[in-house]
DNA sequence: CATTATTCTTGACGATGGTCAAGAAATCAT
DNA sequence: ATGATTTCTTGACCATCGTCAAGAATAATG
């Protein structure tokens, strides 16, 4: 069942089944159902997870209407990792858009293994730093694209976005309106 | 000399001396002149390095004209570290902006250091964790607020940049064209 | 199947900011 | 100081996108 994290870890680091073994006790399998609030706004978040099944949305209220920052799919980490490591609370919600599960590890029980091992603490630099490179590239999706670029961009990427959740929500993603991005869509087809 | 270096490290992790020692002297200062180019686009960078004095950007040119990314002054971490952590090419210019000089610490040394010292891998932690918080609160600036309100930020936190970096780099760092920043300064001071 | 709720599309309009162009102001070099 | 270069300001115009509103299409519920 935890097979996959270890997956995910293994492309970081060389990771021996000792420490593995003291790593795979402290993650917890956590059931939701569609529409369960994983993460409340005004909360700090205190864990690191993996999807295991299901999808997740990441998004805040601003200003009365949400902004979608993130999707989650399985095998992908989940976590509001700025509220994570800076302590501060979340804006953000965590909210369950189909039924699934995820794989939790809690702040304190992740520093413990940070200090036990020293091979954990480079797996903590390597999380640190790809999650550094994913959001670099987030960025420079959205600062030096154009939304028609960024809606091309996810479609090759991520097609089964498109098909599971709501256009509206896709739309707060890529940064437009929704009524924006339904015209990027006929302007798309109509070519 | 390198003191700044050592303090900088110290609100991370307790860093020995005898670490410290063996990571002091991978350190060697680069001085610069103004208009310098420290790192060349399509390069990789293979250095992080902690900035002496002087000030420096961080740019690329896109369709025919420059996007700052970041300013650094004194103390401050310079790197493309997205360049440095995945391999691949920069795309942006590390260019001097004042006559200066940065500490530089080569990849290969950091990565050695890295594999020695278990407290050196996790200062390599907690930097990629600084610099996470660091671009998120930047993302949450570029996308979240208006030009106006961003220009505002900037003169709160960095007077420093309005008197010695010409404005339209500036416009270029708050994501509007040297016009539009003309203008925002127009509107506030005739409040 | 019928009803209700949700999501998507389309049009009209306005605000914002980009581009182009020209001139003013400031800075730099000899 | 003076001429040259760089930087800043201002106006005119245009393109893009957001908002509001209304209706169409789709999905959910009983």
């Amino acid at each position: 069942m935890k097979d996959k994290i270890r997956k995910y870890f293994d492309r970081l680091v060389i990771l021996p089944d000792e420490e593995w073994r003291e790593m795979e006790q402290c993650f917890e399998l956590i059931e939701f159902k569609k529409g369960d609030i994983l993460l409340d706004a005004n909360t700090h978040c205190n864990f690191i997870g993996f999807v295991n099944n299901g999808i997740i949305r990441f998004y805040e209220i601003k200003k009365g209407n949400e902004k979608v920052t993130a999707f989650w799919f399985p095998n992908e980490f989940l976590s509001n990792y700025r509220s994570f490591l800076s302590g501060e609370k979340s804006n953000h919600y965590i909210e369950a858009l189909s039924d699934g599960g995820y794989w939790k590890l809690k702040k304190e029980n992740l520093f413990k293994l940070y200090d036990d091992f020293p091979v954990i603490d480079r797996l903590g630099r390597k999380m640190a730093e790809q999650l550094y490179l994913m959001i670099t590239k987030r960025v420079d999706n959205l600062l030096r694209e154009t939304p028609e670029e960024r809606y091309h961009n996810l479609i090759d990427k991520n097609s089964r976005l498109l098909q599971e959740v709501p256009q509206y929500m896709i739309a707060s993603y890529l940064g437009v309106s929704a009524e924006t991005l339904s015209r990027i869509k006929k302007r798309i087809h109509t070519k």
